[in-house]
DNA sequence: AAAAAGATGCAACCGAGTTGCATCTTTATG
DNA sequence: CATAAAGATGCAACTCGGTTGCATCTTTTT
């Protein structure tokens, strides 16, 4: 994605964009996993870690991005659309490797949504499967 | 359940019954939500919260409890098999309240199961809504 | 050009979760 | 039964992700 493509996207959900937001826009859209604040901080050693957050904020507020916490209950953000359809309730189950302890998105898997009782509404919705990855499953031998 | 049920289903697990662990047993039969380690300290004020996470750790370790993250990220802890069916993969749908902050199960929906990529492995899962529950609605009015 | 509004960095704070260590309790052993 | 070993507990301290107050810098408005 174009820089250029970066600030229209921004503006058109009502973002001024500026040189941190398109960082951390860049940032998310450049890596397939959804990255948590310490890995932000980690890609925007220029930045600082309360800018970063601010940033994160106001994107999730502008449906930029959609979080979700990991096993761990640490929040994940990702941008909203980066695999298919998006928006708060958007669709797709998330994996979290106990081993490596990195998420990934398991972008074949449709949320399969569920009928709430009555009254309740829903803003979000976040899947996550617990488990270990193949590469770390591979890493260990199979064993067990 | 009788004080003495719980002594049998901690020993079936390979637990021993100590007093502490009873207590922390009881507090999560007690309460038909699922609780958090704060919300354990202000039921069980007689015991010291590391206490209260050793016990928890060793309740997740032989599947008397599972857990999940809630909208925040924080952890919550719910007997296993206190709604149905149970395991570490058991499955009910949680309910995240951002106006109460409160965690609920949805009892009625069963957990659809989604199908891992070659090579994955799954430990446990969640699927949490967020949103708002019937009581918050009710008492803002239902505006919006 | 000056004033107002907004964005940023720094430092400090908060709170859930976690750990080291000394003490107390229970269990195993001579 | 006495003693040693193993296990459970409480206290205090610490980690770290997340969050906020405030001063400064930048952008926008007037």
């Amino acid at each position: 994605m174009h820089s250029q493509d970066v600030v229209l996207r921004l503006e058109e959900k009502g973002i001024k964009p500026t040189a941190n937001r398109i960082l951390v826009y860049n940032a998310l859209a450049e890596n397939e996993r959804p990255q948590s604040l310490s890995d932000l901080e980690e890609l925007l050693v220029v930045m600082d870690k309360s800018s970063i957050f601010r940033v994160l904020a106001l994107f999730e507020e502008a449906d930029v991005v959609h979080t979700f916490t990991d096993g761990r209950g640490i929040i994940h953000y990702e941008l909203c659309g980066s695999h298919g359809a998006c928006s708060h309730d958007d669709g797709h189950v998330h994996f979290y490797c106990e081993t490596c302890r990195q998420s990934f998105c398991l972008t074949e898997e449709q949320l399969p949504a569920v009928s709430l009782p009555e009254g309740y509404t829903q803003h979000s919705l976040s899947y996550v499967v617990k488990g270990e990855c193949a590469k770390c499953r591979k890493r260990r031998g199979i064993s067990e």
